[in-house]
DNA sequence: GCCAACGTTGGC
DNA sequence: GCCAACGTTGGC
């Protein structure tokens, strides 16, 4: 199965791509998903190998910073039934998990943000999720031609695409 | 800080 | 099952 592509949201402030480059081995779960569809997604869809654009929400600018990998498939977010955590939901129990999380690896950070405002103005991504109105949705899809779009936006002065990990 | 868009909750 | 009220997201 040909890997696919995705695009997580944070808010930096909460969790950033410095705060996974600076996760032992580079890897964190990405914990703390509390919406149905993305839950979905992180359940049943995302598996290890994929690739992930890595999106900052709420900051200035807002965009995609760099890319990561996903290390494992999805498994109950035990953050859910910790009610010291950021996001406790009652009604996810160890016995029966709501919420699902996966593991992803840091790759590297774009030369540049990528932002929001580039992606809306690139004709080849006028259907990509992010850039339609309204779309909150926190884990995306991504196709393959949207990927190798966005980086040859952050990097295609320097022959990225089908260089290095990741950049097929 | 504003507010549009969307998701969830809960009364009925 | 409807839908109003409310809460959250997230760009601007």
């Amino acid at each position: 199965m040909a890997p696919r592509y995705w695009l997580f949201k944070s808010e930096p402030s909460a969790f950033s791509l410095d705060d996974l480059k600076a996760s032992p081995g580079g890897v964190a779960p990405w914990d703390g998903v509390r919406n149905y569809q993305a839950r979905n997604l992180l359940r049943d869809e995302v598996k290890v190998g994929d690739g992930v654009l890595f999106y900052h929400s709420s900051t200035d600018p807002v965009g995609v910073v760099g890319i990561a990998e996903v290390v494992r498939d999805g498994y109950p977010d035990p953050t859910a039934w910790d009610p010291e955590s950021d996001h406790p939901d009652p009604k996810s129990t160890p016995d029966n998990p709501r919420w699902y999380m996966v593991d992803v690896r840091y790759v590297r950070h774009f030369a540049r943000t990528v932002t929001l405002a580039e992606l809306k103005a690139a004709p080849a991504l006028k259907d990509m999720k992010v850039v339609q109105r309204g779309m909150r949705l926190s884990i995306q899809p991504v196709t393959a031609r949207e990927w190798a779009a966005v980086l040859g936006l952050a990097e295609g002065g320097r022959r990225a695409i089908g260089e290095s990990a990741l950049g097929r």
